[in-house]
DNA sequence: ATGAAAGCGCTAACAG
DNA sequence: CTGTTAGCGCTTTCAT
């Protein structure tokens, strides 16, 4: 049996016969010590007897806290999100909190709504997933208002906490792999520069190529705007058309890296038989594809996990220093590699 | 320039020289026309000119309409629901309404918190793609609270307004395409039977069976408990070890046909060449797969968009009669099915 | 047409 | 340890 009208802190206090605020203080951990134990014992009884369920609203509007996170992604359906927030969200849970997701495919105006909506209903805290290297908004709404993590992309003004996967690092093994095999002519489909995932997996390609005594042939490095398979397809097309040889392609990102494989179909040229791919992410499914795709795996749950985490200490602490967290990635080696052939 | 406070509707009316009572019906579309238009017009300005934002937390306290809905999704990394969520938000954001998202992981307890949550947060309604056939906790959510919408998946009692694809249709097509194709052992991996989608494909298998003259053999059918690669996979291994012959497989799901294709060749049997396999939704990136999956496409995002519709056409009208949506679907042929070889 | 005042449900001083 | 009082920001009577 429920009853139809919320049962409020007034009838809790009225059935336990106590006034409203020892009510109040007996229900909330926090200030449970400060009311005698029986009495603590018994309005507990009753309020579970009546079901009572706080109002975090009415709490809210005293408090200015929500016990909500709000949980910014760039766009649900790119496959690394999800698993992102997930992990935000297991983390945040058992502290209390619950997670408000937000999508903004994008697009700064819809960016700023949400963060407006965001902010408006009060969010003790953010998390996103949408930063660019330049993002005034962001820190205009770190400085401002609550504690802001981000999550996956960074800024270049390192005055924001943040975890992201070791970009420049996976270019550089997933450079020393190609490189392994022997291929000499790498070309590298980079995402956009406005974000930290382009330009530190495009300074890891860069880095990786000297490493391995290669030589980075500009004409081989084609700029992307976003991240997507349209993107990655568009980017190959460009590559060939600049004539020059490669047998290596490194993307940025899985979508950019199936976007190529298709315009290399296009073009007559097989993967891995012509030439070899290599995606970024380890997206879900990356295996089942036709070439199984050879992609550097990024920990996306961790990711979240690990700002679920920075965000609660700052909650707990504000004053705490800002931490920046990267974590390792790992080249998992399939199908759409191998070794260069004539042609 | 952004100020450090929020700026209240106390604010707004001391700039403008009037009381907070003018301010907040002049700023209130539905009540404007209470006040004088000249000071409405003044007010107005004052509130752009300084930024005013209600807060909805404090609106919501005295109207108990929190301008916000719940949307309960059984699991994010199912790849259908980033699409519904999407559709859902993108109709409901013109009509000032934000979604809140929550996962369940299919998991009751987890469903039974994320409910709370979203009730003790006030949401004006409920979108949820959680439903299963017997479904006590939604039929009293609806009873006692607020409109509630069915999503995906349906209750068998019509009492919840929804919108569904149309499964059994959808998989009488996957019948009479292989069908077609000259098979008649066919096989189907069904979903789980306390799910709308699970019964209604398994129902339309049975139908379409027999609109094409073929014998459904009951050792050709696997229950399964979830829709997941692996349980596809146990599914498909099932079938073999039953010793029945078959030469397709129809999945109610398309990660169902995954994890059977996976449990196909590690049998020695090669899809589509031993045997054809046709998955349901068409999820992202089906065509990519090896094989390119057949499968059956479940119009997601408009799904997501209908759900929306009527949901808003019940906050508008609760006394609005109950109705049913059925999406049509329709079958994508690819490289997953092929005319049956001798074995 | 507008101001005054009360109150949504809760918590935070402040007494006692 | 517990009751009293006030008030978060807003909307809604009720007066005027």
């Amino acid at each position: 049996m429920h009853a139809r009208e919320p049962v409020t802190l007034r009838d809790v206090a009225a059935a336990a016969g106590v006034h409203t605020a020892t009510a109040s203080r007996a229900l909330n951990p926090d200030t449970r010590k400060l009311v005698n134990a029986d009495t603590a014992q018994r309005v507990l009884e009753v309020a579970t007897g009546l079901g009572y369920r706080a109002n975090p609203i009415a709490r809210g509007l005293k408090t200015s806290r929500s016990y909500t996170i709000g949980v910014v992604v760039p766009d649900l359906r790119n496959p690394l999100f999800p698993p992102i927030a997930r992990g935000i969200e297991e983390r945040l849970e058992p502290a209390g909190y619950t997670s408000l997701l937000a999508n903004t495919d994008n697009d700064p105006e819809r960016e700023q709504l949400s963060f407006d909506a965001l902010r408006a209903r009060q969010v003790d805290g953010y998390i996103t997933a949408s930063a660019r290297r330049q993002h005034p908004l962001l820190e205009e709404l770190a400085a401002n208002s609550r504690p802001l993590v981000l999550v996956n992309r960074a800024t270049d003004d390192a005055g924001l906490p943040s975890v992201v996967p070791d970009d420049s690092d996976g270019m550089r093994q997933a450079v020393e792999h190609v490189a392994a095999l022997g291929h000499r002519r790498v070309a590298h489909l980079a995402g956009p520069f406005e974000l930290s995932t382009g330009v530190h997996r495009h300074e890891g390609f860069v880095e990786g190529m000297q490493a391995a005594g290669l030589q980075v042939d500009r004409d081989l490095v084609v700029a992307g705007s976003l991240f997507t398979e349209a993107e990655g397809a568009r980017q190959c097309r460009e590559l060939i058309e600049r004539g020059r040889e490669f047998t290596a392609v490194l993307a940025g990102h899985d979508l950019l890296a199936l976007g190529c494989i298709d315009a290399l179909r296009d073009a007559g040229l097989d993967c891995p038989g012509d030439v070899s791919v290599v995606g970024f992410n380890d997206m879900d499914w990356s295996a089942r594809f036709s070439p199984p795709l050879t992609t550097v795996r990024v920990p996306h749950h961790r990711l979240g996990i690990a700002a679920a985490d920075l965000l609660l200490e700052r909650l707990a602490d504000p004053g705490a220093s800002i931490r920046h967290v990267v974590l390792p990635v790992e080249l998992v080696v399939r199908g759409s590699t191998a070794p260069p052939t004539d042609r």
